[in-house]
DNA sequence: CATGAATGAGCTTTCATTCAT
DNA sequence: AATGAATGAAAGCTCATTCAT
């Protein structure tokens, strides 16, 4: 009957929301208190402090995403069924997560991040890398380093999607469909 | 008759090698002094403060690259003749200019930047979409909003470009080539 | 029918330790409720505020080594009967109440001491004062302002204490011997 | 001619009265700044941390009361005149630095001591160790563990001395003289 | 011009205290 | 009566900025 939301989940939020929007440095614990309508030092019942919690929320989305891409992977199907699954759980992850891709796309490489964040992410680089690898092996892929690939479709996948977010353009179904053809051409391979 | 290069010119190189490296708000100007070799007070002689320095480092860099852009651009020659123009710019400006293109891309929808630095980043896009939208004018470019065809472009080469300078891929002939192929078959207009 | 002891007393017990062991300032509520086994909330309900606890704690240990100071007090007998009893008192009293006197010392001083507290450590001095203003006018005591002879005596015992609590020395009956003699030559009137 | 002293002594002098009169965790770095009349700040230009403070103070006091207690030590002499001299030590030390012995004592079994401020300290406790131990082996100290002896000595004259500095008791000539024949008679072998 | 010591505003973090349960 | 989650004031500390040299 309560209509309070969990705290934790409150600050989760809020932090996932500034640090998307403004980096890790830029976003005070004072603003996340405030957004989530918490005190500050609320924030620190839940987490040690700022650096464990931007781990968190890194390897809480990184394993929510992957986890959207690996469920009812289509193993057996073509490389483009796989390329389409990939895709979709892209789109799908993106809308239920508000700003959690673009979040992870930015913290990815940063200086803070522990050793298990960064582990949590290859693992994720590592299921587009096997998809792309076997692609390339029934040379249905273009040859290009599969890193290469990865940093085209996922680079230009979140350069767009910002785009959507601060509303510059609609996210129809119609851009997707063409969107979608856009990057299986760029990846795949032609005669 | 000094060895010593140009104390501004030293000052804006390490504040985009770190400004690129750690980002904006990561970075401190003991930091930039130090890489720099001056004094911290002496930044304060050439740029009135942090935000001044970055946005002027960010104008620079912009007004830089789309120069290059501009520069020869083949104003007669086929749309294909054009996107190689603009693929082979990016290519030279990130060669010429290290962490510049890496720099502007990170801290192109930044909270600091002034009206200033925003409309010197739209002109730079606005070249790109000139090319975009005459290309869909003439059958040869994708029908996706221009908008979503540089964010593709665009956000897809800087992640490449990433692990170009992160030493994970190496920028060998072959490889751009390749990349230049994809992205092109990315945008264009297929039958 | 609880097998558990009085809250109120756990607290107490809790506090003392603490507070002689890392001294007021360094102790922490939720410190004292962890080793008390109660809610840091329960601690509130017997003390108002950090303060309060720490001069309900001084005041009862200081009228606690006070009465086993005056209880059975020889006040027919000689000075060094006196002197033994007193040397006794506090050998007893540290023995009954492990941290009590080193936290008495080591507090007695402190900017957190209510009036009440101070006027109850001074009524402890006071016994001891009257000890040696006896002992000086029959010329038994050496011709030392009282309070001299007090804090050599208090301070040598309880520096000597805190070598006991801490192992390095034993308390064995020889070495307690050994220092009453010690004491009494210190404050005696030598011929 | 400029009136100013150092600021790195000022802080030093400030946080030396501040530690010993309320010690290390009641005292802020806000009040040594105000006491010290310099910028918060700029105490983090000096030491490190508060903790560096506090041991770099309390190993450079204690390395000067060794000092003074090494020098001119009267290697050949008597027993008694050992004495003498590591007492008129203690007194003149206790004169030229103000709150340093006091400071030394309260926070010589502090939590925060490095293994070097440690170190340093037992190095003190060596020179008195070493008298004593002499001095039991010559038959003319009383036979305690040398630690006990210094523990009657030093914590006897620090109670004492934090009398004269409230003021309770002048620090007179007659004074020090009765109460160097305290202490000698306390720890000499009595027949 | 150039410097870096000095500053204080504002950050991260802790903890005495409150209060809904 | 007892609790411990929640709070915010104030701590330790950093760093953009100033200014005497």
């Amino acid at each position: 009957m309560s209509t309070s939301t969990n705290k934790r989940d409150d600050i989760i939020h809020s932090a996932l929301t500034l640090f998307a929007e403004r980096g890790f440095d830029a976003t005070t614990i004072p603003m996340i208190a405030t957004d989530a309508k918490v005190g500050a030092g609320t924030i620190y019942r839940y987490f040690d402090n700022k650096e464990v919690l931007v781990n968190t929320l890194f390897q809480h989305y990184v394993t929510l995403f992957s986890d959207t891409l690996e469920k009812n992977y289509p193993e057996e199907d073509s490389i483009y069924q796989k390329f389409h699954h990939l895709f979709q759980g892209m789109v799908r992850f993106t809308n239920e997560h508000d700003h959690a891709l673009y979040f992870i796309k930015t913290h990815a490489s940063a200086y803070f991040l522990t050793a298990d964040s960064r582990e949590q992410f290859s693992h994720l680089l590592m299921i587009l890398q096997n998809f792309f690898d076997e692609g390339k092996k029934k040379k249905q892929i273009r040859k290009l380093p599969s890193q290469a690939l990865i940093a085209i479709m996922f680079g230009g996948f979140l350069q767009l999607y910002q785009l959507i977010r601060a509303g510059e353009i609609e996210a129809s179904e119609d851009l997707l469909v063409g969107v979608e053809e856009s990057f299986w051409d760029a990846v795949r391979h032609h005669q």
